[in-house]
DNA sequence: CGCAAGATTGACGGAGTTCAAGCCGAGTGG
DNA sequence: CCACTCGGCTTGAACTCCGTCAATCTTGCG
């Protein structure tokens, strides 16, 4: 859960942006990745009113899996992680957010996940009932968030794909070509792509577990595929390679 | 890809709710399951007037994954499987549609899965662009359909679990369940339930084989969990013992 | 009846898990 | 400044659940 210290330019930078829209929503630079987006800009004090910022440590928790669903939230800076559990404690991590994510969607009241920030993470924290409140006054409001949860269905069906089909070096190489993608999104580097979480979290959101993580990552480093300067950041040398172990195509070697 | 013959009743049922549909909107007995069940029945013309009602036969497509996403569809009667490929023809199915499901969710302007019919089915096709027009009209339609999506955004989470982290027994057991609380929601029989698709599609869906899925029936037939009637009937002998299999509870046996 | 497609069963092998030991690196305290 | 420690990561060896391959059975249908 610790943050790493050599490549910590990037999240400087983004510490910043966030602190921005803790204090002014015209001033956040990811708006346009949020919902906030589709609103006009003369119109941003409805949210800002109803908008909490709120600080939270890495480790700490967000959301609590069937927890009434009082609120929910956009990622301002930093990560986090959604999971589920089973009764015996086998953890699936169903995704990672970065800043212009959207979480707390529930459908019968009650959070149907947890939520765990990887890093220190700002949030940005709407109660569901105010927030109706601005949907009906401003319906491009709703339907941009339709177009964020669909994007998020469609990923999550990639996942299905990932997780019932691709063998061990296939999720891996399927992971950090997204999380590559993603960066790119954000404007962050996305080749030497750093990665907040941690080998078990992987392991989790991979449906591995962490020796095969580890086992994996060192096979695709052998065969030169990727580098890792340090534990927390991978290097990906060969892009066509790592595509075609993703798409399924070819697992030879 | 063939239909059940054996256990037919309950399905003549549903293709004359369909055929109700197809003519009248107004006499659909499943509207208040579709998104269109938010629209106060006085509009319901404006739906009407942009949906075309589609026969599918068993085994033909409904949707090709890639192709551009021109309409949006509702199940009639009938079901559906969506499904997505790897290049070398891996396959996973993301889900099974009933009547009153919604498929048809595109971010990219294409489809992102491909869909097929695993029994005669009827479906309501509508034009994006003029559904969207529709829309802007009764917002309260995008609202249903945001509950609607933000709902299989939960279940997807549920099957990633599922996928990620149960054992073949907990799968077909959480499958099980899940059939039976669909069949209830339609007002078919739950208990003795009815499965319309092949074994083949099941593994498909569970991300097992052919083989283990009909060695894990099998088993749970064998340990009185189950009784097997008849291939595509399932009778849920010991409700218990199966909820605790598919929330991972206790594995032994 | 006999075929074809789907489902079941068996034997075997392998990818990934489990269990266990060792390694590395950051933080701590003497 | 270095030894110590602790958590996370890596590596190794044995095992296991599930996949693969192949044979047999069942069922619907011409």
């Amino acid at each position: 859960m610790t943050t790493a210290r050599p490549d910590r330019k990037p999240h400087d930078n983004r510490a910043g942006a966030a602190r921005a829209q803790a204090k002014d929503c015209r001033r956040c630079e990811i708006r346009h990745l949020a919902f906030c987006g589709a609103l006009d800009p003369r119109n941003l004090d409805e949210i800002q009113e109803i908008m909490q910022t709120r600080h939270i440590n890495a480790g700490d928790h967000v959301i609590n899996e069937g927890d009434e669903a009082a609120a929910v939230f956009n990622i301002a800076s930093g990560s986090i992680k959604l999971y589920k559990l089973l009764q015996d404690g086998r953890c699936q991590i169903t995704g990672f957010l970065q800043p212009g994510d959207f979480c707390g969607i529930a459908t019968d009241g009650t959070y149907a996940y947890s939520a765990e920030a990887l890093e220190p993470t700002e949030i940005c924290s709407m109660p569901r009932k105010k927030l109706e409140a601005v949907f009906s006054r401003h319906p491009e409001l709703e339907r941009r968030l339709l177009a964020i949860i669909s994007h998020e269905l469609s990923v999550a069906q990639d996942q299905m794909l990932l997780l019932g089909r691709k063998t061990a070096a296939e999720r891996l190489a399927a992971f950090l070509l997204r999380q590559s993608e993603r960066n790119e999104r954000l404007n962050w580097p996305s080749n030497p792509v750093h990665l907040p979480m941690s080998r078990a979290d992987i392991a989790d959101y991979l449906g591995l577990t962490i020796e095969t993580v580890s086992r994996t990552f060192t096979k695709l480093k052998e065969e030169g595929t990727i580098r890792l300067p340090s534990k927390t950041v991978v290097e990906l040398a060969h892009m066509d390679r790592l595509r075609t172990l993703a798409e399924g195509g070819d697992a030879t070697h």
